[in-house]
DNA sequence: ACCTGAACACCGTTCAAGT
DNA sequence: ACCTGAACACCGTTCAAGT
């Protein structure tokens, strides 16, 4: 089901996800569906539940694979605009107004929780070694994400100029970002 | 229409804009709308096209009131930040989804355009000045609305911890901003 | 345990009919 | 010109009934 709900949403897009629709594509009945999901936010919230642990293992694979010294953060901030933009459906269930109402449920899982909590731990090693610059972890965490959170949002909305290239605004907010944060 | 579609918005969450409520509200049947809106997305258009109006407005308020000097762009931040928080429900529509499938034509508005001018014009001067970084403007303003939309979104969605000061927040946010483009 | 089909209370939208 | 009321094609959700 989850995985046809984000097939759907990919194709079709966040409108069309309706359990009428992923029970017909799946060969059942839409009443049938709440056997397995209590209502419709429950199987969006499962979705994005999904995507927030597909997060924290890219931004968690991004800091381990990046070489040490000042730029190893930068990984973690290409990793998170690449990962909105090739998953844009769980993306935008993860951060839609959609689960704004049931957000906290979301916001407080662990996967949601341990997410943020990457990017925490590299600002902590990298202000640890003298990279960052010593203001306080969390602070300087929600600076970052709403950094990469805004370019997401703004290219998964289609609101950049057609000439302009994600990754390349991406790799500018990446070394702006690191100009403003860096000792 | 339109305000009493932000009013309603307001008071009881995007989901529950719906025409019948607005025609109730207004005394009138939800048929009677449509002889002066083509259809629900175009009042949201509306809706939108009214936020881009004041935000514009407010940008280039900031802009003119703010002192020159190095500093004189932060005003701006500050004001972008301000607005989405005060007006949310404005900001909501101008950057939800739920406009994401028409918003071709609100992004070519006038409204929306020029607002995005007031940023990149207050650059080029800040760069003719020698505060800023000769970067190719239109990026810069996009890395800056990148960040201040992110602030933004994260606060309005209620993303922030409980603890964290939207304001405070804003303030790092144009501070760490600041260091990353300044000259 | 799992599914179906009908029913209910909502939507946006259309359209003939009224003033 | 502007509005109404009924109708249509959609929603999510519930529930008695089936296997």
């Amino acid at each position: 089901m989850v995985d046809e709900a984000v097939r759907l949403i990919h194709a079709e897009g966040i409108a069309a996800l309706t359990l009428r629709e992923v029970g017909s594509r799946l060969g059942v009945s839409r009443s049938a569906l709440y056997r397995h999901f209590a209502d419709k936010d429950a199987l969006v919230a499962a979705v994005a539940l999904e995507g927030f642990r597909m997060l924290r293992a890219a931004l968690r694979e991004a800091w381990r694979t990046a070489a040490p010294g000042p730029r190893r953060l930068d990984g973690m901030g290409t990793a998170y605009v690449r990962f909105a933009v090739e998953h844009p459906s769980h993306y935008r269930v993860m951060f839609g107004a959609d689960l704004a109402a049931m957000s906290e449920t979301v916001a407080a899982s662990d996967e949601s929780v341990d997410a943020f909590q990457a990017l925490v731990d590299g600002i902590v090693a990298q202000q640890r070694d003298g990279h960052l610059r010593p203001d306080e972890p969390k602070q300087l965490a929600l600076y970052i994400w709403a950094v990469v959170h805004g370019v997401a949002m703004l290219a998964l909305d289609g609101r950049l100029p057609p000439d302009v290239d994600v990754a390349a605004l991406s790799g500018l907010a990446n070394e702006r970002l690191h100009t403003g944060i860096a000792r």
